[in-house]
DNA sequence: CACTCTATATATAAAAC
DNA sequence: TGTTTTATATATAGAGT
């Protein structure tokens, strides 16, 4: 149902949607360029954004591969590096245990900066944490414990088809474990649900 | 499957889901506080994407209205910073020669810092993204969309004290799939290696 | 505050203009 | 590169823990 020429009359599908990609580097020069573009000013927008819900002050500089340097400031650029600058020559803000790292050379220096940054840091790290807890019925069988020493992430996402005899053992070992958990928790389960599944 | 109305078990709407808001200054002071804090991070996310995507160089700084500074940079705030601002005297980093990680005011210093800490962050970005993924997949089973249809590499990666019956049993018969995959590859192995090793 | 959950608002990858 | 369309992936507001 192709008539190739009533083409007109067919409405096509112009796109198969947004596709997920992964967050590394974009080889394709041309379609880095796009996505450079794209998310700057959603970088931007959402820096504005921010900047007017919550009475913020932000500056943002961006230098695109091609050497170009963008900028967004609100107020503007020079205002919050000013501040910023000025900030770190008083540095009176919480400082946990570092009173005033504050070196300045030159026109910047890490004082604060290193603060924050620590702070990012641990922000992103508890996450992890956080993330890594999700996960911790399984850790115990996390790779490391075993006899391999393959850097896998769990031991079972090792290729059966490339291990030697002596690394098999202690899979089998694990995966019956794994098993017997399983089945334990089956029985549990139907206990306590009177739910008569099968094992 | 369609609960009797009995109004007490009915498990209620947690959310109404999200609203759509103006963006004007958010007034109380409270939700302004979260909503800084969540988009700042997401602001800051969206900025290290762009840089890892598009191989770009960036520095935020944004202040908060409490007076707070918060910073992100890639790879480093300075470096981008510094090229806006001055080319001429960037050396600030070496700290007139010395340009290691020295400690010198305070506990923390972190001098050495911000490329290290940089990296740092980068990499445990990256490594809760992994862990991130794998949540997924714990979350749908924990759900239990364990029937779904979701393309999960590792079914086991569910925290079985978590699970139900019913999801369990699909589980145990895939667990015991596997097991037949590594036995069958153990007699392989032992065939041809003729390692006597016993399963 | 830090985190969860849900329902929705937004941001965007692709493709074509 | 700018814009528009489409289909989806993400970000988050609001409420609760």
């Amino acid at each position: 149902m192709d008539p190739p020429s009533t083409a007109a009359t067919v409405p096509k599908k112009r796109s198969t949607g947004r596709k997920k990609i992964a967050i590394v580097k974009i080889e394709r020069s041309e379609r880095r360029q796009v996505t450079f573009s794209k998310r700057r000013m959603g970088l931007f927008k959402k820096a504005s954004e921010l900047c007017i819900l919550c009475s913020a002050e932000i500056a943002i500089l961006v230098s695109s591969p091609a050497g170009k340097v963008y900028t967004f400031g609100h107020p503007c650029v020079e205002a919050t590096l000013d501040r910023f600058l000025n900030q770190q020559q008083h540095d009176h803000m919480n400082h946990g245990g570092n009173n005033n790292n504050n070196i300045n050379v030159g026109a910047l220096n890490v004082s604060m900066q290193d603060q924050q940054q620590q702070h990012e840091y641990n922000e992103i790290a508890s996450l992890l944490e956080k993330e890594k807890k999700r996960g911790e019925a399984l850790e115990y069988l996390r790779k490391g414990d075993w006899n391999g020493n393959y850097d896998y992430q769990f031991w079972w996402d090792a290729p059966i088809e490339n291990l030697e005899l002596h690394e098999l053992n202690p899979m089998k070992t694990k995966l019956e474990e794994l098993r017997k958990m399983v089945e334990s928790k089956l029985v549990v389960d139907d206990h306590n649900n009177n739910n008569s599944s099968r094992v």
